[in-house]
DNA sequence: CGCATCTTTGACCCCTGTCAAGCAATGTGG
DNA sequence: CCACATTGCTTGACAGGGGTCAAAGATGCG
């Protein structure tokens, strides 16, 4: 799991400090002085497509930086059906509950490839009393959390699935047009439909050329035409 | 709109030091010579029935607790559409994103007669700077805000309207056991269902004896028959 | 009393869930 | 290399939930 660098992470945060998404970043804020206060390592951690980061009832004693790849946050409903809650892309925090002594609240499972750093709660919590630097970051990365929470209600929640899905496409477009799908099963619980409905929603996308199938899940979209169908303007 | 004891604030937040409800809210955490650093009023407010708090978009110069009543923050869609996102008891605190920098993100409207305590965003900030005992609660409060919004989606968003009916009403019994519903445009805007849905979907919880109407808008609630529907148990 | 607003109800149809079967892609073992 | 099991995706048929539109009660207020 750990990759070449790990080592460094012993030198007061070494690695953090000369971070290549450093902006992004729950740490984005620190000073240089500030990483000398990191006397615990902080891990790069890949986690391959599928697997999970962290399960939800569990201990937490760490939280993470997703620094590549997708993080989907399950929940499950008493009578077992489950429901994903948020995705998490680079830049983004996953488990701040930690921070405030609470077990993990969702299941965090990899999309796709990712790595991400797994930080230390006593780390934060030395960082949270000893620089006001931090605060501002994690009321900022609480604040993101909320508001895609609220977002992710409003327009993946609500609607015909044909709408849901085209906002979901438009939030997961890279900037050359294409997007990569997820399993149908998986859609099914980001919009809150069934995996046959998922998919039949899908196949109606491509019927109405908004989507055009390139490889194996990968596709190229027509943004105009999602966000007309998004708006149910047609 | 001011209350008798509002000019008690000016002298160092003394009402805020003796509120009734202190252990709930935002500054439950506070010391005594804390409250000598609250250097602007925080005025104590009622708002009747229907009316906003604030509005979505608004530069926000203050955040809210609210000490009695119930507020909904609402978000609005492109399309004109509206959904509630989220329920405000006694205690709550509405406005975090003020803290950030940010406008307000929803518009807040008293689901029933509510008196809430202004407090300007700057004895928020000045607080946060010269004791750490406010961010152990504002990290507490961005926490409750994020998994109320999280179980919002689970368990009222998911289902069929039945079930979520049951689930909301579940939330909001009190302990005699009786319910105040809203008025079924706001039901069905908290449930992601049309007003006339809202209507049927009321109707079946009465014929099912889950739901027995007291007065207008009153109603006692078996809670067993409630807890059975919303697992769709029966 | 009369107008405005909210709730309820009915009729109708579309959207979505359900159950089942067919297909494609992948992998396993003989 | 091929039968065969596995898994995920797709499709069809059908039923039921929920949306839509319209009209008829309630309720409240001036």
């Amino acid at each position: 799991m750990k990759k070449g660098r790990i080592d460094s992470a012993w030198g007061g945060g070494t690695q953090c400090r000369d971070c290549g998404i450093r902006d992004l970043v729950l740490f984005a804020d620190l000073q240089q002085n500030d990483f000398s206060l990191i006397h615990l390592p902080i891990e790069e951690i890949d986690i391959e497509a599928g697997k999970p980061l962290y399960s939800a009832g569990n201990e937490g004693d760490a939280l993470f930086t997703v620094r590549a790849g997708l993080i989907k946050l399950v929940q499950y409903l008493p009578d077992g059906m489950q429901r994903t809650v948020r995705l998490l892309k680079h830049g983004a925090t996953a488990g701040l509950e930690v921070t405030v002594g609470q077990p993990y609240e969702h299941t965090a499972i990899a999309l796709q490839p990712t790595s991400a750093c797994r930080i230390p709660r006593l780390v934060v919590e030395r960082l949270s009393r000893e620089t006001p630097r931090l605060h501002r970051q994690l009321m900022e990365r609480w604040h993101q959390a909320l508001h895609q929470a609220d977002d992710w209600l409003t327009e993946l929640s609500t609607g015909k699935a044909s709408q849901r899905l085209a906002r979901l496409l438009i939030h997961l477009v890279e900037t050359d047009g294409t997007v990569t799908l997820f399993s149908r099963e998986d859609l099914g619980a980001m919009l809150g439909i069934t995996t046959e409905h998922a998919s039949r929603t899908v196949a109606e996308l491509k019927r109405r050329d908004a989507l055009f199938e390139l490889a194996g899940n990968r596709y190229r979209c027509d943004i105009d035409q999602l966000e007309c169908i998004a708006a149910a303007d047609c």
